[in-house]
DNA sequence: CGTCTGGTTCGACAAGCGTCTATTCAAGGA
DNA sequence: TCCTTGAATAGACGCTTGTCGAACCAGACG
């Protein structure tokens, strides 16, 4: 019966604690709903999918656009809500664009979901 | 009100691996952007905090209504958003409903957005 | 029975969101 | 220089969503 918690470090981004652990505050809550709502779309989900399951740990614009039925222009505002919910981060270089995961949004999204241990029903 | 859900027991919270393992494919991403859609509202996600850290483990609606300068109504309506999301689950007992936090459901959207260790680039 | 209280449903409205076409910007190559 | 390609922006359109007041349902209690 070890309890553990995971104890993250996150400078900055990782302020709040589990949903379970306490009440969220009304301030954590906008700024946080704003991020799961970006995630709250389909296409934007498998977006940030496929730019976090790159090889290379980053994606160029060109390459996630083919596997969607959807015009240039569309993609690119999904990509601008995913950005402006700080889950990824975007670089120029050349001709084209490159995305990357930002690791620190994604996991404290991750870690307000942890919920405790199911407690034993004890007597 | 017939909860007749179908039982799609989801073993080990979740169908699906960690978004950065694999692209995640368009049917389940529907059904996950749903859910993460239900977190995409300040109130929506305070009502979750405040049911999942409530010491019963459930809590109920008047006890929930309270913190919030909203309508009954509206706080009814985003109860159901969570509610058809798979998020909670609730249940009448005399003249009370008690709403609970589904384990299953939050644990699967938690594990999705879980990243890999960041990989020790090889030289 | 009638009445009160807790919670949901209904209907309506403004605001927001996803998608498109057309346009514009940025960088390279002839 | 002009032209081509990759990507973002602007504007418009229809659907969705958050909120409300009013009406309705479900129990508990005289």
């Amino acid at each position: 019966m070890s309890k553990q918690l995971p104890v993250l470090t996150d400078d900055g981004a990782g302020c709040c604690a589990p949903i379970a652990q306490m009440p969220l505050p009304a301030e954590h809550a906008a700024r946080l709903a704003r991020a799961y709502k970006a995630l709250g779309d389909p296409v934007r989900l498998q977006l940030l999918s496929l730019i976090a399951s790159h090889p290379d740990g980053e994606a160029c614009v060109c390459d996630i656009t083919a596997p969607f039925e959807l015009t240039g222009p569309t993609i690119s505002h999904h990509l601008k809500v995913l950005r402006e919910a700080g889950l990824i981060a975007g670089e120029r270089r050349g001709t084209w664009v490159y995305y990357r995961p930002v690791r620190e949004t994604i996991t404290e999204l991750s870690t307000l979901l942890v919920l405790p241990q199911a407690a034993a029903t004890v007597s």
